[in-house]
DNA sequence: ACATAGGTTCCAGATCGTGAAACTTTATTG
DNA sequence: CAATAAAGTTTCACGATCTGGAACCTATGT
């Protein structure tokens, strides 16, 4: 969205870029997207944007709705019924997220580096009604999510260009994030107090790949009444002991 | 692949139809492609390949494994976590699914019109160590699956251009296979025997949608030794009645 | 029946994508 | 370790391909 760093003037795809933004745009959204709704969103002309959608349809990529409006098509349904490449990471890491959920009564999160950010892949529910909510498949920035935070110290996400803030709290100075980032390193987890949301805090500590290398991130989230600063080492220590127990399938997963 | 009859010389997408095809040709792969496997396979010109990949690989559409190639990028992944189009329809139904399978010991497939013939979707196996493998993600020609003659028999799809022949009885007749599609009208549910695959029968019930047209088809199937013609009436029978108790649910899949 | 909105098709023109080849980078082998 | 091969990227002039405005459909509602 906004890069004015480093622009490269790539060139001879247009219509591909378009063809991709639309694509993106139809699958990304809950409802049915109209043609002029995406000519709106897009500045296209109506033509070209009616042009490119048939193509992406005749592929199978999209189809028409029944209520009308594009939607993600047979193409795509079937590539998420197969499941996606995520299938065996989160397969693997379902029973030690599982425990944790039981052991700490919060909500436990898997997130992996995604492309507009940190993608949440995978959640359990803790036993507390006050939890986070759903938010498998939305992405949060990288420098105010603990995964992020982690992610970036163990090689799995680089520093976001900008810093945009999200709270008061939220960390927008690249040399206290660089901070936090290192102290991450040292002491193997990275926290977020206030810093995403006001009264979140979340717990997160890297999954290690082959390469030694952050591959994805586990964390614990909660308000702020039940999760103080005391308890952050217990767990990340928590959800570091429950991870070495599938190390062997996490390895699998990475590879 | 073989479409001969009423071609629409479609223009003005030459690019995007190149995307389109490399984009599925790579999702629907399990391994990672690599550019010259690409090249090779769709006899693009070496740059044009390249170009075209790093589009779809700057729009996070397509990824580059970590052993080379190309996979599957985060926001295609992304996409398969959130579940797609058809996890409200898989979720009303697998309780249904599960039953039929207790009670038959033989599995019991979901199947939708996909673009390129009858997708399979969900399926839960039976207690036979002799049964149908897992084929969720796979397609089949609609002339020579249950599902797919229940689906032309209830407008939930097309009959194919083309009947090719998949083992010695498979129908390759349009007037016969006409006939099994207005038996499967009558009776409600349709059957193959031998027809895709030798000692593989099935049998299939439409699943109805708002407008009472066919969203998705049930299936039973096992071997021949053990599914003889006189259960194929009892087997759709019992699947209708599954069916009928989730009728609710299955409305709301169907919106 | 008329009007309106939403969608598709048409067409001339020039922008944009193409492919061959040169070039760079990464593996392979003696 | 240098030489060689293989794989991938970039360049560039040409012209085929995509573009966008306007005309043309076609549902839907008044």
């Amino acid at each position: 969205m906004s890069e004015e760093l480093g622009e490269k003037p790539v060139t001879g795809t247009q219509s591909i870029d378009r063809a991709c933004d639309l694509l993106i745009r139809v699958i990304n959204s809950e409802d049915p997207q109209t043609l002029s709704e995406l000519v709106v969103a897009t500045g296209l002309a109506k033509g070209t944007t009616s042009r490119i959608l048939s193509a992406l349809e005749r592929s199978g990529l999209l189809a028409r709705s029944a209520v009308g409006g594009f939607e993600a098509g047979p193409v795509l349904n079937q590539f998420a019924v197969r499941g996606g490449a995520y299938t065996a990471l989160i397969g693997s890491l379902t029973p030690a997220m599982e425990r944790i959920a039981d052991i700490t009564h919060e909500t436990v999160s898997l997130a992996v580096t995604g492309h507009t950010g940190i993608d949440n892949i995978a959640q359990v529910e803790g036993s507390y009604l006050l939890g986070s909510r759903n938010w498998v498949g939305e992405s949060v920035p990288a420098h105010c999510s603990a995964a992020g935070k982690v992610l970036i110290a163990f090689g799995g996400a680089t520093v976001p260009s900008t810093l945009s803030p999200r709270t008061t709290e939220t960390i927008t100075d690249f040399a206290l994030l660089d901070q936090h980032i290192r102290k991450a390193c040292e002491v193997g987890y990275a926290v977020i107090r206030n810093e995403l949301e006001q009264g979140l805090i979340a717990v997160a500590i890297p999954v290690l790949g082959a390469n030694g290398k952050a591959i994805a991130a586990l964390s614990v989230s909660g308000p702020a009444e039940r999760i103080t600063s005391g308890d952050e080492l217990h767990i990340a220590q928590l959800m570091r002991r429950e991870l070495n127990q599938v190390q062997g399938l996490q390895q699998e997963g990475a590879a």
